[in-house]
DNA sequence: CATGGAATTGACAGCGCTGTCAATTTGCTC
DNA sequence: GAGCAAATTGACAGCGCTGTCAATTCCATG
């Protein structure tokens, strides 16, 4: 436990508390070697601050918050495992809280921000394209961080990854597979995501010498039923696209349904790319070529910017990579007498 | 914020701080009138305590720990929303922490306890039976509750809900609705829920007049991938099972895959119950019918009795109701010539 | 109405740390 | 080496609350 004191710290350094407290806290005008000193008592005696005497004490309350209104608990888990690894270094706590964008989410805000104290917070979609919510936040003053958002961008730090340039990659490496029939199974209007996804794909036929607008397009809704029903939609046909770019996982795992169900084999006479690389990719079979969002990443980033103090720097967007994961369901345009 | 203290209370209801102090913690030796005038006094303010100096000046930290090395992000999400709800009620927080099971617990525990200071800790399978897990926390005499441990249940209080006996109510519900050529996919053979399960399910077959050992048993591992595969070896026979219990959620889509890739619908030729209640009991076609078991409220209780200081007290079980969700993936049996 | 024990209340000293500000040391300049 | 600004260090006062313990009030008795 914290049974050892910065007192104790002090005294085995020979230095005033104050001193210690100034290496602790990364503060100037400590000379190195009282530093070097200090920091090796701290490890002798194994000296872990008190977070609540340092709240106390001082302005911050070492706690992160991480607002979520997502239904999809992967994405849930990824940002908090990305987080908290940070949070964990830092000695801060990691807050997580569900506001229901949809159900007055000022209140629900208000009722939050009275009762925690929060350093910084974590924005995913989507709450991070939610005024209500950026608007209590900027009320109390409290820094944020946003990932992925769609709107707005200029208000906060932002982190993101390019899924535009993803789909456009993962349309070149259909087209490069020799694939001239290709569909996409967009998401639901609203969605930012999708567009971007659809649009970059698009672009990514286009930048390859196709003509994006021979890019079937059918609608999704993100899940495997709906996958499954826009998968019969184009497979059911005879001249059935022979590449399918599903914008999630779960609508990717719909389409390997419809083929099974039509008796067509992935990728022999289909090739599938999913988005998310969510465990549905590596439960189908075969395994899906997907794009990995690094979703974990960018939480883990978003933490160190709060933690850091540069919150509320004049907003500046990161942008970490993307990655697309070659498995087992693209494969070579299948050219049997046709 | 907690711009208001403890003293404007004070001076509001005309008492010392000390007797607000009281009244927060519930502290006995304060009559009713000023009780009354206190608390008032705090809505009226909207005071909320600050943590750190309750923290800091008292013995708890105010931080409730769930420690999760669970490979299904719905279950610790689950899990995180009941113990939540509680925390938050009661002014606590919830840090999540994982452990990998396998990797030198003990190690992971030493330092996880080294830096966050917690006033009580909730375990969830598999950690609910891990002994280095339980002799860390044990050896720092933080108190602990566990969710359906499968060992050691005098170690701590222990948070259950009857697997078996809703299996039980799986195999009668089968039973009732004619079928008698019924099979199981069970679990891996170390997973106690899943040996639970199965148990229960012979025993309802044989309480409703059946014979427990006709009851067929494929072994699965919990993944959809392993439904799948032991959907085609009982559903490919001819005189293939009428009916279907999967151990689990997942284990169920698989069956459902297999049925389709056969021919066969659900629930007409064969009727699918599944376990969890996870979200995809509601994507597949038909809807699910399957047991739900009260995750969220298990953590919520596990919580309550943590903060209420209940957490070492005499071992304790508490059950919780599970619930069967009748869907439409269960009907009568087929009795069209065979 | 005095008496004694129990119930209630409050004064006060920190909890372990940081912010402020004054004291001390250092590093240059001439 | 004196003189001065800058760099470094430490003394001290709390942060908002709870634990301790003493003071006060209450209440039933005799």
């Amino acid at each position: 436990m914290s049974r050892v004191t910065i007192h104790d710290v002090a005294a085995a350094a020979a230095v005033s508390i104050k001193t210690v407290s100034r290496v602790i806290n990364r503060e100037p005008n400590v000379r190195p070697a009282v530093q070097t000193r200090v920091e090796a008592a701290i490890r002798k005696l194994g000296y872990v601050p008190n977070r609540a005497a340092r709240s106390l004490a001082g302005a911050r309350s070492f706690v992160i918050g991480a607002i979520f209104d997502n239904p999809n608990p992967h994405y849930i888990i990824a940002v908090q495992r990305g987080a908290m690894a940070t949070c964990r270094q830092s000695g801060y706590h990691l807050a997580i809280e569900e506001v229901n964008t949809a159900k007055n989410a000022a209140a629900q805000m208000r009722a939050m921000l009275a009762t925690a104290r929060l350093d910084g917070v974590i924005l995913s979609p989507p709450v991070t394209d939610c005024a209500a919510v950026l608007d209590a936040l900027d009320a109390k003053n409290i820094p944020y961080v946003r990932l992925m958002p769609a709107t707005a961008k200029g208000r906060s730090p932002v982190i993101v990854s390019d899924d535009a340039a993803a789909a456009s990659q993962a349309a070149r490496h259909l087209w490069d597979l020799g694939h001239r029939r290709i569909a996409v199974i967009a998401g639901p209007d609203g969605h930012s995501a999708s567009a971007l996804r659809l649009a970059g794909f698009r672009h990514g036929i286009a930048a390859a010498g196709g003509d994006a607008h021979q890019v079937r397009v059918v609608k999704g809704d993100f899940t495997f039923r709906s996958g499954l029903a826009a998968g019969h939609t184009l497979l059911a046909e005879k001249n059935h696209p022979t590449a399918i770019f599903a914008s999630n996982d779960d609508m990717a795992a719909g389409i390997y349904s419809a083929a099974a169900q039509l008796g067509l084999r992935i990728p022999d006479d289909v090739s599938v790319v999913g988005y998310d690389d969510s465990p549905v990719a590596e439960l189908v079979w075969p395994p899906l070529t997907t794009v990995r969002q690094p979703v974990a990443e960018m939480a883990a980033e978003a933490a160190r910017l709060l933690i850091e103090g540069r919150g509320s720097d004049a907003p500046h967007t990161f942008e970490l990579p993307y990655k697309m994961i070659m498995r087992g369901s693209t494969g070579a345009e299948p050219r049997k007498g046709r």
